[in-house]
DNA sequence: GCCAACGTTGGC
DNA sequence: GCCAACGTTGGC
């Protein structure tokens, strides 16, 4: 799940760990459906930096409610208006999250361009812009190992 | 349903 | 700031 760090960053998030956050502002149907449909109570989400100075994987997230309606929708003073949602037959949904944890760095997406295993991570899929995709689970294993010994191999990947 | 014009995202 | 790669809108 992106995020502009400038916007809202992961270190906003662990400010209050015990804090849930609705996702709101999602204005895109995969998007949507991907809250709406798939993302269940205790499910694990990747914090990713968008557009800043290093985009990557910074943490991880847990989803504490499950998808209802996005209410910043309704509100025509909120940036995030929409006049074809309403109450009665909502357009955009929402989850709730809460903080877990930092990772001991940041993933860059240079790095995650760079390896062979996350050929199909749809983050590094060419011009998706998504700011919500699926990450299965043997990419989510595979990028939590690297981030723990990459500081061994720095110097032989890269 | 097609598609041109336009707006947005986000890496660089 | 640039611009590729989208998604959306609306005329037809």
């Amino acid at each position: 799940m992106k995020s502009e760090p400038s916007v809202f960053s992961i270190d906003d998030l662990q400010t209050k760990p015990n804090q849930t956050y609705c996702w709101d502002g999602v204005r895109n149907y995969q998007a949507r459906n991907m809250m709406r449909d798939e993302m269940k109570i205790g499910d694990l989400a990747f914090f990713y930096h968008s557009n800043c100075a290093e985009p990557g994987i910074v943490g991880i997230m847990e989803v504490v409610k499950e998808s209802y309606a996005d209410f910043s929708a309704f509100d025509s003073d909120h940036q995030y208006f929409d006049p074809k949602s309403n109450p009665e037959n909502p357009r955009w949904f929402m989850v709730d999250l809460k903080f877990v944890r930092k990772l001991p760095r940041t993933i860059t997406l240079k790095e995650l361009k760079l390896l062979p295993e996350l050929a199909d991570l749809a983050l590094v899929r060419r011009g998706n812009r998504l700011s919500i995709m699926p990450v299965s689970a043997s990419q989510w294993e595979f990028i939590l190992s690297f981030c723990s010994y990459k500081a061994c191999h720095k110097a032989v990947i890269f």
